[in-house]
DNA sequence: CCATCGATCGGCT
DNA sequence: GCCGATCGATGGT
């Protein structure tokens, strides 16, 4: 959900993909601690916004303790498939780098009690990470679910 | 300072 | 299926 000049708006997610730790080639913390990095180990619950390919900004939560770099890559919701095209949609940046996922940023998750059975949920590899080599490019932590049309927000 | 490359997308062959 | 766009983070010289 998403509060905008007073308007707000619900989404509802479908599609993330799961970074976690210096250990996993394809997350960007597997370079350390840098510039860049340093959101990734901060408490679980704020955002992680960046450049991607110099065009795409490619939004984030980061989901771990303290000190231990995790973030679910959120690539798509219901009407908008790829994680560019959704930031271009939902006009998020960089600017939203570092801030909580709380309603005082502008963009916050919410439980709206949807239960979905997880035969429902499709798991594959990670896309674009196949310079991380074949065991964590391989890894099956892509994870997407097609939502009936009762499902949609605002479906009553 | 310079070179490389990327958690993508749209257009074209 | 391939390729270029476009630029900042990163790492090496």
């Amino acid at each position: 959900m998403r509060t905008t000049e007073g308007e707000s708006r619900a989404w509802l997610l479908t599609e993330v993909e799961a970074y976690d730790s210096e250990l996993d080639l394809a997350c960007h913390a597997s370079k350390g601690r840098t510039t860049r990095t340093e959101v990734l180990y901060r408490a679980g619950g704020v955002w992680y916004v960046y450049l991607c390919y110099g065009i795409h900004e490619m939004l984030n939560l980061v989901t771990g303790p303290v000190g231990h770099p995790a973030a679910v890559l959120i690539r798509g919701v219901a009407g908008i498939n790829g994680p560019g095209r959704l930031t271009k949609r939902l006009e998020i940046d960089r600017a939203l780098n570092g801030k909580p996922a709380a309603p005082a940023s502008g963009l916050f998750l919410a439980d709206v009690g949807l239960v979905v059975s997880p035969r429902r949920i499709v798991a594959t590899p990670r896309i674009g990470v196949d310079y991380a080599g074949p065991v964590w490019a391989r890894k099956k932590w892509r994870f997407y679910f097609e939502p009936s049309a009762a499902e949609l927000p605002g479906a009553r």
